[in-house]
DNA sequence: GTCCAGGGCCGTT
DNA sequence: AACGGCCATGGA
């Protein structure tokens, strides 16, 4: 029965193999000597509630205007800014977020981020979350991918997921988050969890794109609908 | 034309 | 604490 996160990683890590994410440009930042760490936080931000088709299209914007990386995003002109990220949508806040951004590791971390990211956890976590325009997610987005701290980011995929194979969780993000670390802990090494939380998040995202779909889930090919009660209804 | 996508903020109840 | 409206583009 699939009943946890741990036996849903085992099957999901079987059907559709290794995803190694955050998928990032490392040409782009070995080649103009940038951190491909920022890159990961831009994402994060354009990403939110957008296809990541069209976030792609931003970030190939921002690079050819050697603009992927935060001295450059914190000089650069704001409508400069919004008219490069404009296909990732809700263009005007997520401008000021990326600015915002910039500007915050650029007073307080001199553009540094192995300084902004050697540090305890959990400040750097409420440091995040104080920012205008990073919530739960797109915090623990950057602390896994970015920062390689053991978090596991809980997006609209893991939550339709987990309401329907059910798991026993309420919707609620902190929930869902305890309830799937709680239980990886038990069942992995702690050395391992970081990967394993990536690795995770990612094959929810290629599952509930390619199978747990919103309006209509392909269920008849789903690697766990055995064990899923919405496919059972 | 409608729906959806790797959310978050703010005002109202 | 919970909920609704709002933000915007491009692909299916």
């Amino acid at each position: 029965m699939l009943r946890t996160p741990t036996t849903l990683y085992k099957i999901l890590i079987n059907s559709y193999g290794n995803q190694n994410w955050w998928p990032i440009d490392q040409e782009y930042h070995k080649k103009n000597n940038t951190d491909p760490r920022f890159e990961i936080m831009i994402g994060a931000i354009l990403t939110q509630n957008t296809a990541w088709t069209n976030v792609e299209k931003a970030l190939e914007n921002l690079k050819t205007k050697k603009a992927l990386d935060i001295k450059s995003i914190k000089n650069i002109n704001i409508s400069t800014l919004k008219k490069l990220i404009q296909p990732s949508g809700y263009y005007n806040q997520k401008a000021d977020r990326l600015k915002n951004l910039s500007e915050h590791l650029n007073n307080k971390y001199n553009n540094d981020l192995s300084i902004f990211f050697n540090r305890k956890q959990s400040e750097l976590r409420n440091e995040l979350l104080s920012l205008n325009g990073i919530g739960s997610e797109t915090a623990d987005s950057i602390l896994l991918y970015a920062g390689d701290f053991p978090y596991f980011v809980i997006d609209a995929y893991t939550k339709r997921l987990s309401q329907r194979i059910p798991f026993n969780t309420s919707l609620n993000y902190d929930d869902i988050q305890l309830f799937f670390q709680d239980n990886l802990k038990k069942n992995f090494p702690t050395s391992t969890l970081t990967s394993i939380y990536k690795e995770l998040h990612a094959l929810i995202v290629v599952h509930a794109k390619t199978r747990c779909k919103k309006k209509k889930p392909v269920c008849i090919t789903c690697p766990i609908r055995k064990s899923c009660a919405y496919t059972n209804e």
